[in-house]
DNA sequence: ACCTATTAATAAAG
DNA sequence: TCTTTATTAATAGGT
């Protein structure tokens, strides 16, 4: 229809697309509201320009209803929820964690020993076993956590006191070796004396301080 | 178009609405891919039939893309969510209360002495004290229950013991009069027997009968 | 937007 | 539902 015929593809003239595309999208909502009314029938259209325009159609119930109702039967056939069933689904949900949280709060609250005015007698005298049987838990678990600690120090009590006798004995090996440097250095002082009579000590001083780090040596031998 | 024009109003006769349906629908279809690829649109049309058939077409960019690019522009116009994002605000919701419904849990377990093995022992200090001060509420609260239980039952025994006291005295008032009135049976019996000596008591059995008659008057007085 | 030659859609009938 | 066909409707290209 038109002074020629034109292949079904993509109008590259952009002027000549333009004024294509208002002229069929005319065409279209026409024959869609014809269908409608000629048919009984239910149907929405949706075009969006290659600009990014919407234009739409929708029969007498409305685009929102159109489309819910394809959404539900689509939901039918692939078993894929759509958006408004899963609304509605996480929604119940809420409301039922909302109902959850109360009773949890509320039991918390009694625990906690808070709004006991709507509980009987009996109710209170079940909370208060409840209570005592909570209170025994809470301090048998803390008797076994202070006896863990109590075995654990006993623990590294004795291995402190393994390294104790340990460096005990180290320390008279090493107080018997210093002793007898001592008694070697005794001798070379004095003969080193006897040849330098009156001369300055400093050979001495830096024979002691070689002894001493030789002890130092040994007492941090296998840490 | 076609052998005569028609109006555009509902086609009355059933099977020429549904051959109609048809065939307008395929064109209607077919204008519409055609709009799609001439001019580089997008665009979905959903039809229901007259008998609730479902027929859609939609660009390639697919059904579900279309709509919900049709809802958001519609959501920028008129600030209502659409039905995605909708979902997502409940199921942050869902996420949010799950969560609570978890720490309230792990609050009553530990309430409840269970689950104590996470807990070091500063934490099973102040739990310890918490149920302490619970215990003392929930026990404050149970003496206070008796305590009105107590005071209610004084008040009922005070009620009765008034009620008691009230009808010792009618039955003191009572038995005075019934020693009264067999005095003055005695005296009539014995003059009765003076006139009638050897004969039988029977009046004299009926006259104590109405006696206590009256006695049993006397006590239900003011029920 | 309008015009109009031309093609496409389709109403009615088979 | 599928074809056929007479007729109307849509529209391509030009103004």
């Amino acid at each position: 229809m038109g002074r020629g015929k034109i292949a079904i593809e993509r109008i590259d003239n952009a002027t000549n697309r333009q004024v294509t595309f208002s002229k069929r999208r005319g065409g279209l909502m026409k024959k869609a509201r014809e269908l409608g009314i000629l048919c009984d029938a239910d149907l929405a259209l949706i075009v969006f320009s290659s600009t990014g325009r919407l234009y739409d159609y929708a029969s007498s119930s409305g685009m929102n209803a159109i489309i819910e109702r394809y959404q539900e039967v689509k939901e039918e056939n692939c078993g894929v929820l759509n958006p408004i069933s899963e609304a509605k689904l996480w929604q119940r949900e809420v409301t039922a964690l909302r109902q959850q949280v109360q009773n949890l709060q509320h039991n918390n609250r009694k625990l906690l020993g808070e709004e006991l005015f709507g509980s009987n007698f009996q109710d209170l005298q079940c909370l208060q076993n409840q209570l005592e049987i909570s209170l025994h838990s809470v301090r048998k678990r803390k008797e076994q956590l202070l006896a863990e600690e109590i075995q654990e120090l006993n623990q590294k009590g004795f291995l402190i006191q393994q390294g104790n006798l340990k460096l005990g004995k180290k320390l008279r090996i090493a107080y018997e070796h210093k002793m007898e440097l001592q008694k070697k250095i005794y001798r070379g002082i004095r003969s080193s004396d006897q040849q330098q009579a009156g001369g300055s000590n400093t050979k001495a001083r830096t024979r002691a301080q070689n002894i001493d780090l030789e002890l130092c040596q040994h007492e941090h031998e296998d840490e």
